[in-house]
DNA sequence: CTCGGAGCCTGTCTGC
DNA sequence: TGCAGACAGGCTCCGA
């Protein structure tokens, strides 16, 4: 499920929930996810709620480990602080404060919760798409030293980090570029292309919290609306927005990848 | 080093 | 209605 903008999103909304707040204790409810218990046990307070690549990072005062939560697939952070019990489908952890608590539900149990000493081990080896090195001269080194296709590319985390597979296909339509188009073979402009509409997609995807197809919801519970602007991701047959011609769907690494074949080349 | 495929899980949807 | 098979937004591991 969650890519940058919507971890982005989440992040956003637990920021004035939790920074400054006591963590006072941390609930596992699936044996699939472990973390030391003297983490569980330790109440601590919030220093900041950060994103780091797709993983939601908790920072602590004191010197105290990290704490991050990868969503993966299905995972989600709910906030709640009512006096009714939470839902309790799916619900793998909790993380409990003073004034309410933080639910992680996670439906394929894909999501993982990892601690760390520092941000360093954290961090994924690519680079994020809104760090300043991220520009087409970078991409276009990178492109050079590979001939792998560009979509499969652009969804490897130890280049680029952020990107999944709705995304990555959203990014090379408004690019106008072939998904199978080996890296290598890519101009300079159309690499440059890339890079900008990389930036531009994941930053209005933000400014619609984030995509929604079944499982993705902010910390409310609510839905992100960036999928009204989906041009060619789960449209196979519609007409292109473009040029009008059937939206394709092929297979790339087991991951569909929607395309206009007129338009990409 | 690169690349592709299997696997991790549980649910929904489609077609017979 | 039942049931099998395809499919789902991420990532890691393994072998070629």
């Amino acid at each position: 499920m969650p890519e940058l903008p919507e971890v982005e999103t989440v992040v956003r909304q637990f920021v004035p929930l939790l920074v400054g707040r006591r963590l006072t204790r941390i609930e596992l409810l699936d044996d699939k996810l472990t973390l030391p218990p003297a983490i569980c046990k330790t109440p601590r307070r919030v220093e900041a709620v950060e994103r780091l690549g797709k993983q939601f990072v908790l920072r602590f005062g004191d010197g105290a480990p990290l704490l991050a939560v990868h969503l993966r697939m299905t995972g989600r952070l709910k906030w709640h602080n009512q006096p009714s019990a939470p839902d309790t489908a799916h619900l793998r952890a909790r993380f409990i404060l003073e004034h309410g608590e933080m639910l992680f539900y996670d439906l394929r149990r894909f999501g993982t919760l990892v601690v760390a000493s520092s941000a360093e081990e954290l961090a994924p080896k690519g680079l994020d798409p809104f760090d300043a090195r991220f520009t087409p001269k970078w991409l276009f080194e990178q492109c050079q030293r590979t001939s792998q296709a560009v979509k499969p590319f652009l969804l490897r985390q130890d280049r680029l980090v952020g990107l999944g597979n709705i995304y990555c296909s959203e990014i090379l339509y408004t690019a106008r570029v072939d998904p199978e188009r080996p890296c290598n073979t890519l101009t300079r402009a159309a690499v440059a292309r890339i890079q900008r509409h990389t930036i531009e997609i994941l930053e209005r995807a933000i400014e619609h919290c984030g995509t929604t197809f079944s499982d993705f919801q902010d910390s409310r519970g609510e839905i992100g609306s960036y999928q009204a602007f989906l041009a060619v991701y789960g449209r196979e047959g519609e007409a292109c927005p473009s040029c009008g011609a059937a939206i394709r769907r092929i297979v790339q690494q087991q991951r569909s990848t929607f395309y206009c074949a007129r338009c990409q080349r």
